[in-house]
DNA sequence: CTAGAAACATTCAAGCTTTAAATATTCTGA
DNA sequence: TCAGAATATTTAAAGCTTGAATGTTTCTAG
């Protein structure tokens, strides 16, 4: 017999999965009428300036292997390059070409154009965000 | 130049981003003390009843196809059957074996144990509930 | 200084997910 | 009735993601 507040709790993970998917779907659909997939462009975005792999992987919430095939395909599409890194041998220096950036400027203007969280005003946004912060566990995020 | 609340909506996708994927995280570590892969676990978890494959996918929030491919998995363990659907020769059936069921048993005992949504009282999960089901938009779940 | 631990990036294998296309069945309207 | 639209499922191809090595470079304790 499952509690009541168990059943609670698992509605409420498929509600926290269908946003998340609702978001990225909103990310997708954009992505492609750049001619880009959706994991693509979230690297460009979270691109916002010179960095490295693993500092990519970590704000597109991802291993930086993935970041590694991402980048890759990028790179082929001479949307980015690999450079080295100005003070650690083993990093790489990842930076926008102009295309790259151009690039990113229309997806930029694509994806604040309309939002995927536009059945909430700022003030139930903030609300949202203080209660997601507080349910993120820090160190849990992975093989904590 | 772009607005702070656009900036905000950002940090604040995220988050949800990252609930989601801390949610993920806590099936797969109670999935693999089965045997079962993250995808398996939630098949098996969503399958509440007797129900079509096209039920199944939209629980699961994933494509139709991506449930073809994971009851493919949890048939060749015996896990769960393809039956004719009663009404509707165009659609399955799909029923747990006893095997399943039992399994399924476990699987909820585990998922249940502990919550991924520990960060949360159960009064403030009911704001955070509220606040996703606004900020879900019932027809965009997918190409809509 | 130096050996071992740690960090950065990559490769590979395995599994997950989506898209598009194909088949079979049901529904709808003339 | 019957043609066309819509629905349920599956297949194949392409892409995404992870986890476990591997090689290189840096850090750190002694």
């Amino acid at each position: 017999m499952t509690e009541p507040q168990a059943i609670a709790e698992r509605e409420l993970c498929g509600l926290v999965n269908g946003l998340a998917q609702q978001i990225a779907d909103h990310v997708r659909e954009r992505a492609v009428t750049l001619g880009l997939t959706a994991a693509q462009a979230t690297a460009l975005r979270e691109l916002t300036g010179p960095m490295t792999m693993r500092e990519l992987a970590e704000r597109m919430s991802c291993e930086p292997s993935n970041a590694t095939f991402v980048v890759d395909k990028l790179e082929k599409q001479g949307l980015i390059e690999r450079r080295a890194h100005p003070t650690d041998r083993r990093a790489k220096h990842l930076v926008l070409t102009a295309d790259g950036a151009a690039l990113r400027e229309r997806l930029l203007e694509l994806l604040t154009r309309d939002s995927p969280l536009a059945g909430l005003n700022p003030k139930e946004q903030r609300v949202l965000q203080g209660l997601l912060e507080q349910a993120i566990v820090p160190g849990a995020g992975r093989r904590g």
